[in-house]
Parts: structure tokens; C-alpha cells; sequence
DNA sequence: CTGGATTTGTACGTATGTATT
DNA sequence: CAATACATACGTACAAATCCA
């Protein structure tokens, strides 16, 4: 699983307008919409997602926070992070 | 506005732990139910609701999001934060 | 028109607590 | 007990939008 962000080390933020905690949401529902993540698969964890998204892990848990939120994800202490079975 | 921080009076006192951020959550979403802000009002500045509260900025800021994607309030940049029109 | 003040929005880093293996 | 991983909370900095003198 790739979860490359692309832009990794632009510490001016040169973006367009697209948040990175709004990236961290569309990568991670693009790969449930496409399959890539199925329900009851597991996430990388905030440390493996904040290495390969280059990411903050105060904005990777903001993504991740929302969409537990919404029910689309889980989240398990000293577990892991879940695609909720149900939507 | 009060906007206190206590213990008391909080609704989700089961299992004896809140998160501070839910107690933003909670104070706000009281205040809407119980008509002491309507729809339109702007809420008080989050550096107010931090005095207040005696939370962090981010804690202010972390339940204030979750109501904002919700839907239950609208930020505005510049302007404030207001409680949505429509529920 | 300009610039300051206010306020929200985004992002970073760090520390500590708690649950599971 | 130790390692792993999420959950909560803190503080800071700067960008962007709005308002007004």
C-alpha cells in the first residue's frame, strides 16, 4: 500500500487548496471506493501513514478522526485502526 | 455566556471519563437545545471559549470541528463560527 | 487605498494515558 | 514486563478572510 502524498517536504505548503487532512480522507476513502480497502481491513498505522504521506501525525489523526466521525472508519486502542463494516 | 468547564451537569459522565473535547461538544450542543443559542447566533471567539473553558486552543478548536462537519455549525473565516440554519 | 486588529483555518511537534498483544 | 498503536491534550506558528479606522 503506497499512501504517497506527493509534495512530501514542501515546508512553504506551495498546495493548491486541497488541506492535508482532507488528503489523508480522500486517499484513504479512494481506496475503500476502489477496493483496495475492504470492510474489517486494517489501516497502516498513524506512524506508518505519517512516514509515507509525510505527514504530521497531528494531521494524519485529524483525517483519520473525521472519518471515524462519519462511521466510516473504527478505531481500536491498542489495536489498530478498522474500515467499519457497516455504512 | 458561561461556557464553564465543571464537571457538573455533563451528559456523558458514564464510564467516568469525558474528553474535554466532548465537553466543548456538549456545552454547545446544550446551549442549541435549550434555545440559549439559535440558529444565526455566532458563538463566542475561540480564544473567549478557550479562556472560559480553561482548553486549549486545539481542544476549543477539535470540538468545534466535529460540530462544523456535523453540520450543526458554520465557521466563517474572519467572522466567527455560527450555529447552522438548517439542522 | 492601506494597514492593523480580530478570528477562523491549517499544520506542526510533543507529551502522556490506555488498551492490546 | 515490553512493544505496539490508538486516544487525548497541550502549545505554537502562520495563512487567510473580514472589518474598520
Amino acid at each position: 500500500m503506497v499512501y504517497s502524498a506527493g509534495l512530501a517536504g514542501s515546508i512553504t505548503m506551495a498546495r493548491g487548496f486541497t488541506p492535508l487532512y482532507q488528503r489523508v480522507i480522500d486517499t484513504i476513502e479512494g481506496d475503500i471506493r476502489t477496493g483496495r480497502l475492504k470492510p474489517g481491513d486494517q489501516l497502516p498505522s498513524t506512524d506508518q501513514l505519517r512516514q509515507s504521506m509525510g505527514i504530521s501525525p497531528g494531521t494524519i489523526r485529524k483525517g483519520i478522526d473525521m472519518l471515524i466521525d462519519r462511521g466510516v472508519l473504527r478505531g481500536h486502542q491498542g489495536l489498530g485502526v478498522f474500515v467499519a463494516e457497516k455504512s
